[in-house]
DNA sequence: GTCTATATCCAGATAGAC
DNA sequence: GTCTATCTGGATATAGAC
């Protein structure tokens, strides 16, 4: 029989981090608080430890959400006949990822709130999405992981500096393609030699 | 006439701003307090006000002279016969600096603390190091814009990847040289092709 | 489960004596 | 220029009534 009462908490905890993406969205991740946060769901702060035990607690719950929602974008990417064309997509998905929320990209990728440390469990599902993406790297030739990291430097860094130094435009967004071009044209350069 | 007031008077602004980068290196950038950084200089928090207007005033002053160390250390870069040495010191140098202090560089290139604004005069600064930096990779042959954009994603994308995920090791920051001749056969490729 | 009331603590900043 | 004392306001978190 349905637990009519744990879904009704599920649902309201579901609204309490709705409503603080909202705020850390508008406001900044930092700048979170449990009063403007309560007050937004129509409550009273101490109403929200019914829910989450701390306010870390909810960041830990925004932080799962995140990661959740990327690994999920990944295993939706389609198949492609052309490698070039999963590493394109592939890069494409994180920048468009981090740029479109920026709050969220500095909770999950950057160590920017005081203190504040994922738990195991919802550090594994951040591991699982790197060592999904390293396996999958594998099965297209990429083998070496010094090229898994210059990889993930490479897109990270362009996502970076579009969030941090003109987050409404897309100067450096739009160089993903070139970029992917020019791993790859690096990694068969050194490939070619090898041989 | 010397002012020795001033020559004092600027030598405790200096006392106070080198224990606020001891405060943040080891505290985090966040968690600065005037209360911790007066004690650490000896004095009671409202004593600060009497060298600078604000916390905001100090975190201003902290990028202006993370901006002129940077500055100072392009510009004593030495020449190089081969401009690919020029191309790795200079990876090499914003990956180190950006390194060997992660707090500096979440102030001076990422927006994390909430409200924080470099004025004008300070931002000049790091306006200079960045227009410097295109001019000089012109000089070198790199004269599309998108390629310079590129090189500072790149650079910056391995130096953030450090700090953020394993401060203590080089996974990363090894890369630059792998990095510079990547970017390097990149650029040189589609300078051929257009021949 | 939600509330009011409150504890506790901390922050940045100001007033005014010395 | 530095201090004590204080203002003002914010935060997270807890106790206990309903």
């Amino acid at each position: 029989m349905r637990d009519r009462r744990a879904e009704r908490r599920e649902a309201t905890k579901a609204e309490i981090l709705d409503a603080a993406w909202e705020l850390v969205r508008a406001e900044g991740l930092a700048t979170l608080s449990l009063r403007d946060l309560a007050r937004k769901v129509g409550m009273q702060a101490p109403s929200l430890y019914s829910y989450f035990e701390s306010k870390h607690a909810i960041y830990d719950a925004m932080f799962l959400q995140g990661n959740l929602e990327l690994l999920r974008r990944y295993e939706a990417l389609p198949e492609f006949d052309d490698p070039v064309d999963e590493f394109r997509s592939n890069a494409r998905l994180f920048v468009g990822f981090t740029v479109e929320d920026p709050a969220r990209a500095q909770l999950m990728f950057m160590r920017s709130i005081p203190g504040f440390e994922p738990s195991a469990e919802t550090y594994g599902v951040a591991v699982r999405i790197v060592e999904r993406g390293r396996e999958r790297f594998k099965k297209l030739g990429v083998t070496k992981p010094e090229h898994f990291d210059l990889w993930t430097g490479i897109v990270s860094g362009l996502a970076f500096q579009q969030i941090a130094n003109e987050p409404d435009t897309e100067r450096w967004t739009r160089l993903a393609d070139e970029a992917v071009d020019m791993f790859l044209g690096h990694i068969n350069t050194k490939r070619g030699r090898a041989k």
